[in-house]
DNA sequence: CTTGACCCTAGACTTAACTCCAGGGATAGG
DNA sequence: CCTATCCCTGGAGTTAAGTCTAGGGTCAAG
């Protein structure tokens, strides 16, 4: 299979693919005399692999470790793997977290504001945001 | 006021206070003879405004935005500061969406797996990743 | 042998919000 | 006057994950 069948296969462009390939994550199996690259069936579930694990949070970075760790699974611990995965959870919470204040934040303020078509001279979104305090 | 202590009194950085400049939201009062920056308090006022709006989600564009309504706010309805504040709610919900749904799969996966010494042979969020279906 | 669809490379560009750098000038204190 | 500390400008670099471009080669069908 050539790169545009495998692309399409999964729903990414030709470049994200030879991307992929230039940040290491996915190797075609071969080239033809003029320099088309070929992939098998392996490289295609590894494709999905990839979308999958970028689906869940993980960067390409952490993708490779978790290549680097599937590559090699016979030699690797499970905890290994258990440890990338729960990294990436923190990370979750944290933005969770983060953008759960935000959230409430914006809400109150929000929620406090008339919304109607009189001049915002005393606009409480505008004086939440210039107060004086915090 | 010079820009050094505009930024300490912000906790931001010098660069970070010209960077606001060169986008237009932070314009100094004015520059002694040899060049340098004056702020007054209005300035300090305002950078505190872009920094409150920052933390709540809204980015240096948006920003713009809201300034240019509170520029003019006499003339500007309530309804178009609330407008700007739903439409950065209705943004964070659909990260805040997205990130309960990564939550919850990788936690379903990641629960799922023993993460001991044993060999990731048959580790479970490895599987999950290069499943075949899906 | 020509056409159209496909593919190749190297490298530049994109976004957001800074951050850093080189090379220099201004200002205040002693 | 000297020095330390502050400030100036223009422009380059950072990060992530692509996306796009120019200029060209390959391949299969007719």
């Amino acid at each position: 299979m050539q790169i545009g069948e495998l692309a399409s296969k999964c729903g990414v462009r030709i470049d994200t693919v030879r991307y992929y390939e230039k940040q290491k994550l996915l190797i075609p199996s071969g080239r033809t005399e003029g320099g088309y690259r070929i992939y098998s069936k392996v490289a295609l579930r590894e494709l999905r692999f990839i979308l999958r694990a970028k689906s869940l949070g993980f960067t390409l970075k952490e993708i490779q470790e978790l290549l680097t760790l599937k590559i090699d699974r016979e030699n690797q611990p499970c905890s290994s793997v258990k440890e990338l995965a729960e990294a990436k959870l923190k990370d979750i919470e944290e933005k969770l977290t983060e953008l759960g204040r935000m959230h409430h934040a914006l809400t109150a303020i929000t929620d406090a504001c008339c919304g109607g078509e009189e001049p915002a001279t005393a606009c409480s979104i505008l004086d939440a945001l210039d107060k004086e305090d915090s």
